[in-house]
DNA sequence: CGTCTGGTTGATACGACTCAAATTTGGTGG
DNA sequence: CCACCAAATTTGAGTCGTATCAACCAGACG
């Protein structure tokens, strides 16, 4: 288990080499999901906790009618379902959008960790506020912009959180997700995603293909999104934490 | 302070009769805000924790251009700002829809209680996840219902969490949201609101005048909204715990 | 009374949806 | 390495839901 998957949770509070090795020994059960295949759905009742180690995944909800949204993505060092410890039943299905690691952490197991080691509840609730904030802009996004800037934010949001777990290259990641996806996230037609991905290409701000995205100049995104990255909470506040008290 | 007030967190876990005292004897500061003010800023460094004792509030985010989205209410019985602990700056504003009474709680002496109070710890915990489930549900209710079941959605809501706080009378219940806030909340227009909400009424699913909502018949708003109530996690999952150990 | 806020109406425009088909890409097995 | 198939992307034409702009109206209040 690498233990830079804890990065994530430092930006708050630094962990000190003990509390990621705590975290890094009850987190060896792996588990691994085919691409487009649930790893828990809706109406279960939650049995772990899972952190994603490698691939993303989607936290999706569905309508009767069919109709689906995607509401949450998850990318390496991301928790998912650390609310099952209150919830009775799951009331959204995660899923895969690539092939996936994740590590299956036992509830109780995580929860003697925590009790120890104060600084790990504090960066686990850390992690959960970010994931709240994260939705709010989510649903800022859905009511108050216009496709191709809902999309643009989108771009710059999962690009963001791709280079806070270092997993940008200069300016380009991976970016698995189909257009059909991006329609599900946004609230937007498959064919509407599609025309308004050709305008944002047109005008210079992304290059998309073959899974990796290409940001040329990711302040003019920004500009153009609206994109303000307080909600993100990526400021390393954790550097002013020392680990070791 | 009335202790019916500390209701909405008897959901998930019993409170003794002790804890509750011990939350009411720190809730004894109150602030009034009158109706339309900001209780908190955004990009504000937040100081209190508040609870809603009267009236209601609204999280608000605001873009550059001006465009504004309300993406949470508060109803009484919420906390707000729970998160005042992790989060640097706020990244979002709470302004009062109607004038709002709310009690300020001390950091540290909240704090202090959770520390002594397991109970009420996880109490707050639970709290705070259903608000992120609610959150989920809006971004999926902007993302995949047209109009006329997105209000309808948002009504049977906004119903059931004021009946879950008993300020429900029958079939009615104060509504002072203006169809200018509930353009704002749905990502529609005034207008479309003004149009929309005609039709539900000419459909007889709800009467909305004066300030107070009718629904004659919730289940069939129900239906009509595709509403799942799951997300709310109003099961009285509490009654099944005791209180005094 | 006038003023203000919130609600209502009408006419028109546009962003996004629908349906249907063509094209490209990526993966698989022969 | 090519042939094939399924998945993903692209294109076109037509429609509809929602936005825009601009008045107008009703009640609340000083």
């Amino acid at each position: 288990m690498e233990l830079a998957l804890f990065k994530r949770l430092e930006v708050f509070t630094r962990l000190s080499a003990e509390d990621k090795a705590a975290l890094a020994a009850i987190a060896t059960k792996t588990r691994v999901i085919a691409a487009r295949r649930d790893l828990v759905s809706e109406g279960d009742k939650p049995t772990h906790v899972h952190l994603v180690i490698r691939g993303w995944a989607a936290r999706s909800k569905m309508l009767p009618d069919g109709r689906r949204s995607l509401v949450s993505f998850f990318i390496p060092g991301d928790f998912c379902d650390l609310n099952i410890y209150i919830l009775r039943a799951m009331d959204h299905s995660i899923s895969a959008i690539t092939p996936l690691k994740v590590a299956q952490l036992e509830p109780d197991q995580l929860l003697e960790v925590m009790s120890k080691r104060p600084r790990v509840i504090q960066a686990l609730l850390w992690h959960e506020l970010v994931g709240a904030a994260v939705q709010r802009e989510w649903t800022h996004n859905l009511g108050a912009r216009p496709a191709y800037e809902r999309i643009a934010h989108l771009f710059v949001e999962l690009f963001l959180r791709m280079r806070s777990v270092d997993l940008t290259y200069g300016d380009s990641c991976d970016f698995p997700l189909t257009q059909y996806d991006l329609a599900e996230a946004t609230g937007l037609t498959p064919v509407h995603v599609n025309r308004t991905l050709q305008s944002l290409r047109a005008d210079g701000l992304v290059e998309l293909e073959r899974r990796r995205l290409v940001i040329p100049d990711l302040q003019r995104l920004i500009d153009v999104a609206m994109f303000n990255a307080n909600y993100l909470h990526l400021e390393q506040e954790g550097a002013h934490l020392d680990a070791n008290d």
